[in-house]
DNA sequence: TGAACATATGAATAGATGTTCATTTGTTAA
DNA sequence: TTAACAAATGAACATCTATTCATATGTTCA
């Protein structure tokens, strides 16, 4: 029966372009530093941008990115925006890009 | 104890720009098309160049990024180069992804 | 209200990347 | 060995994308 191939799990051709665009958005080390440092918990945006050494508009930029990919949320406190990783899979994908990468 | 943070898992910043390097192979819809289509088994250049309806070279240009990054597999066959996946993560990597596209 | 601060946004630029065309390399079989 | 075929490669081009600078939006507090 159920063979151990992504056969049946992709119905569509066109979700393959969909799953293209969600792995471009991991395909930067800035966005992925940024999901990175988010791991231990929620940050504002200057608080990450001090963090990775980096500019804060480049920062807002790809937090935007991420947020429109519903990788991060946010939440206003006062002037502050703080950041925080969406769902698991963010970090499962990661995790299995690790395996990849470091065996 | 353990939380359930990705923190313990990736030792070295170095790692997370490879990550990211690795990601960027899978965000691109003709690389993963390339992919999917080799999850029924291996197939020829050619065979995937006509599955997919794109020019030989583009194919034979995406395979090498594609073997660079030990993500498929070739075999000689005559004149034939016979191309299949090359392991467990692609799949995983790929499942991952589309559970976050799905939903 | 207005000054100070945090974040978002837009335009411009530089660098990266995918595709195509033309050609080369490599293999088979006559 | 040579013709025919399969795949790989290189150069050129067009497109996309990440970053920066400058500025706008939004919030707090005096």
């Amino acid at each position: 029966m159920e063979t151990n191939n992504i056969t049946n799990d992709i119905p569509d051709i066109e979700v393959l372009f969909d799953l293209a665009d969600l792995f471009k958005v991991f395909g930067d080390s800035t966005r992925l530093r940024i999901m990175y440092i988010l791991s231990s918990g929620e940050l504002s945006v200057l608080a990450i941008a001090e963090g990775l050494g980096m500019e804060q508009s480049t920062i807002s930029h790809q937090l935007r990115v991420l947020r429109q990919n519903k990788l991060v949320r946010v939440r206003r406190d006062g002037k502050q925006m703080y950041y925080s990783l969406d769902d698991d899979h963010v970090q499962k994908i990661i995790e299995m890009g690790l395996e990849h990468v470091l065996e």
